[in-house]
DNA sequence: GGATGTGAAGTAGTTCACAGCC
DNA sequence: GGCTGTGAACTACTTCACATCC
């Protein structure tokens, strides 16, 4: 499922361009993965392709949208404007996909009250907006009490850039983004190689094999 | 595996603390796992528990230590010094866990030159300082050119923070950070609650189930 | 011919359940 | 009693291989 939004972008790309059909072994060397995992992950959303001839990039593109919910807008509001937050706050990656930034908090008198992309940071402390998602880039010794807060105002997905494992009730997703892992964990391919321990095989988005270059 | 730096960083704050065992049901709420999953997690690294009584936690973190390879020394370089590459680099996650900056990278000449944190930023089509790992945090389009390049360089590691999926060969490590993808993958759990395509589970880094709440 | 879609096989990772030990 | 360590069961995911259809 965390490879369907990586199918899109490639299937856009080749909207785009103006090519309108892609095959599973295409597809699957663009996305980092088996042909055979490609079309067992869309046969999920349907018999979308067509025997012999691939699928249609119009057809791959409208179904996994719809199954993503991309057509849905969803209200975002980022908490902690830190460089990190800040950041993300300004990068035009954040904002594809349908969301919305609806709010920005911060507990620093310093940071609130300027603006950033046209929005104004509030204080942490006083309501949150209503939003769908809270993104929280506070430090890892706030991150539960900010939780807590944020699970209270009605919000049931977080993005958690803090080093810190936070605990939600039961139907709250909370995903975790931790650069200092990823580090660790590259650190421990280096030198345990193909060893015991999951060695091997690298993936954080399903991607988990070596591509062939590709002209195109 | 990618559950170890996690169960470190518990560890740490434990021994900072003064407290000198734990078990596997506390270090498991902690971490958000399971506690048979801590038990088979550090049985690979040997018998270092305590029947009865737990684990000694200057052993676990010494023990972890060893196998993340947390004792070396990792050269990273930071590619791409935009809002996100800048907000890394001064981030204080980045540089725990061995790490160690030794080189800053760009292509635009408004900002090769510029000295971010005691380093000066040079010109990406230069040579590359040695390194073990390259941190990513280029446009998406750039991305697979910068790749090649780093790897020509002798680097056998990447995290890579742009949207795109990069061909690297047999023998290196590429790990991807896509917080659109992140947003879009909540997006879908809010939609699709417990649905099919892996509805329910949330996890990144192994955090797969709500941790009730604990009081230390 | 050539690619899809899918039962079946294979693989990885998690959890159970309990013997062993403190 | 309580917790570790681990064979066995279970679950999820990936890949094979081939019948099916364009």
């Amino acid at each position: 499922m965390a490879r369907l939004p990586i199918y899109q972008r490639i299937v856009l790309t080749w909207i785009r361009r103006g090519i309108n059909r892609i095959d599973s072994p295409t597809l699957g060397r663009l996305a980092g993965v088996a042909p055979a995992t490609v079309r067992r992950d869309l046969s999920y959303l349907g018999p979308l392709g067509t025997r012999g001839a691939g699928y249609d990039v119009d057809v791959l593109a409208k179904q996994i949208e719809e199954v993503l919910g991309h057509d849905r807008i969803y209200d975002v509001i980022v908490i902690g404007l830190g460089n990190l937050g800040r950041a993300l706050v300004n990068s035009e990656n954040f904002l594809i996909s349908g969301a919305r930034l609806v709010g920005l908090y911060d507990a620093s008198s310093a940071v609130i009250g300027t603006s950033i992309n046209d929005l104004t940071v509030s204080d942490v402390n006083g309501e949150l907006a209503p939003a769908t998602i809270a993104v929280l880039c506070v430090p890892a010794s706030e991150a539960q009490v900010v939780t807590d807060k944020v699970v209270a105002s009605g919000i049931h997905a977080i993005l958690n850039f803090a080093p810190q494992v936070v605990s939600v009730p039961i139907g709250t997703a909370v995903r975790y983004v931790d650069v200092s892992i990823e580090l660790q964990i590259l650190a421990y391919h280096l030198t345990n190689g193909t060893g015991p321990l999951g060695g091997g095989v690298i993936h954080t988005l399903g991607i988990s094999r070596p591509v062939p270059p590709l002209s195109a």
